[in-house]
DNA sequence: CTAAATTTGTAGATCGTTCTTATAAGGGGC
DNA sequence: GCCCCTTATAAGAACGATCTACAAATTTAG
């Protein structure tokens, strides 16, 4: 089909150990019959068979991109953010395959085989155990989002627990004393380290929160609105919500307008994730920005660096701000 | 390193092809010997060598996925339900790489050999070399969510024309003469029989449409938004606004909440795609559903067929309805 | 009871690379 | 003129699977 190495050698009469090695830019091999081949190669449109190569230098040439779901709990954004920052650093070098965690039914094909490298972007600690076949099988990973602790792995996380302190000190210094929480999918680590930050916030300010004030989500769109509707049946409102992300928030400012109110002069609210729509919400949400995109990227490129062995940092947390972009949806009261 | 066919041969003194045969329940082999084999693979959990497979056999085992961009103009609830649908039917038989077209620097590894079919959901007629290429290579190819005029290629589409004109007919129907449309991306497909089906809902109704009253958007919040403030400046202002996909339809409304305006008491507004947040818009969204999944899912479907040569449907073109989603962005006036 | 047919299995080629080992030619030193 | 060293290339193995061609063992036919 198409041209091969030793097509190309059968045409100028050497033999095919010349021609790839003339390709590689091998030291043993003079300039002259370099040029020559490499001439004879462009003129057939000569491209290496990249199988053919990944038996031989058993190396698979692919990072497979795993998420751990791709359904409930995922973000389109947050998934468009993922691919589109792996995509930047390893376009061209390497192939991506993309799959979710969750819908992996044996861990048959995680082989060092087949894959160069591993990325996850995990959200859950379901991960746990494709994580550890992983390190198993002596794959290189990085995993994005989510702090491990039960395996000794890379990790490049956000500030989470940090963004969500941020957010509700926010709210606090602007007065609020009583503020619920619309709290993320249960087994995502984000939703626990958001919490977590809530109530630190809450702690460092001398301020007790009441366990009935937290509500919990799915990070749709569709259980922020389910939520409100419960807070807003309270007998004892709270004058803030805290919502583990934008969506959620985006859910509950309906069930808000719905019941007659205003945000914020009733009810103040607060996102996270600082997703596109947020600022063309009215009023324009004040959230947390999280690098998502940047994670991505900067993922991939430890990625890299470990499959091509230069990865030597001794750092095997990193962590990336997170940081609060005020806009109108919190009142300031006293 | 893992264990080959060889490794199962010299355990059970028999030759390599044997094994290769019993694995791939060739009637060649007698069951006891199948038996025998099996047993031993599955007691040193060999699983076979893919790249070795693919090499002898000439098949990669995977499915291109490309999408046009994957920055402007990609909606990241497109490109989510793109992924979930191929993903859902190719799960475990096929490999499936994820990359944007926009993205490639050359067509070097568009080959047969890395690609067993291709998917691509096409947006822009810049695909067009890209679709040409694929042909060229004599790759199996699906195309989604484009008509394709300059090749003869399976095409999965949704009804955009069919959709838009619906969405406009229901706003003549109710009273409105004067709308305006905010139109998709300038070299995306989808804008164009968009724009076409709202022109055609105009002639049909006898209503001469005023292209002054056409204002072109990029499919995100901001050009909507930026698309909507020119609308408001205009001296005769429409009653009703067509926008070619729900995101510019959210940046819409909010420019006309800053103008003061309500929407719909004071200007009526109608989206496209049903995404997920339109129905916690405020007010609800009336908008036009498109099977972006299904469209997803069936395009991998026919594309599997069409490589295990099962494909033989003479139907070159396969049209998924779009249908209006009522809800309370329209005011009926008279 | 021999020849043909069928069953069962084997050896070795093949896919397109890279890598290891071998070899030929040319030049310099003594 | 012999030996050694460098330079430039070649021949062939290897990666791990599938496939073709063939051979041995067993069964069947007449």
């Amino acid at each position: 089909m198409s041209i091969t190495i030793k097509d190309i050698a059968k045409i100028l009469n050497v033999s095919h150990t010349t021609v790839s090695r003339s390709l590689n830019d091998s030291p043993l091999i003079s300039q002259e019959t370099k040029d020559r081949v490499k001439e004879v190669a462009k003129k057939y449109k000569y491209s290496p068979n990249v199988t053919a190569r990944r038996l031989v230098l058993s190396r698979s040439y692919n990072i497979g991109l795993f998420i751990s779901t791709l359904s409930r709990g995922t973000t389109a954004n947050f998934f468009l953010q993922t691919v589109r920052g792996v995509n930047e650093i390893v376009k061209g070098k390497y192939t991506v395959t993309v799959e979710s965690v969750a819908d992996l039914v044996d861990f048959h094909h995680i082989k060092s085989r087949n894959f160069d490298g591993i990325l996850l972007m995990s959200q859950s600690q379901n991960d746990d155990t494709f994580i550890g076949q992983v390190l198993n099988e002596g794959i290189p990973i990085v995993v994005m989002n989510r702090e491990i602790t039960d395996f000794k792995v890379t990790t490049v996380l956000s500030e989470d627990l940090g963004g969500s302190y941020l957010a509700t000190k926010y709210m606090i210094d602007q007065g609020h004393k009583s503020i619920a929480i619309i709290e993320g999918k249960r087994d995502f680590r984000t939703a626990f380290k958001r919490k977590q930050g809530f109530l630190k916030a809450h702690q460092d300010a001398g301020l007790k929160f009441d366990e009935t004030m937290a509500f919990i989500g799915a990070y749709d769109l569709e259980s922020g609105y389910n939520a409100m509707q419960s807070i807003l049946r309270l007998d004892k409102r709270p004058t803030a919500i805290f919502c583990s992300n934008d969506d959620m928030a985006f859910g509950a400012m309906k069930a808000i307008r719905e019941e007659g109110l205003v945000v914020p002069e009733d009810i103040s609210i607060v996102g996270f994730d600082n997703m596109d729509f947020t600022q063309f919400l009215t009023p324009a949400l004040t959230t947390v920005q999280r690098p998502v995109e940047e994670m991505s990227r900067h993922g991939a490129t430890i990625l890299l660096e470990k499959i091509e062995g230069t990865y030597n940092t001794d750092s095997e947390e990193i962590l990336l701000d997170s940081k609060l972009v005020i806009r109108d949806s919190v009142k300031k009261i006293n």
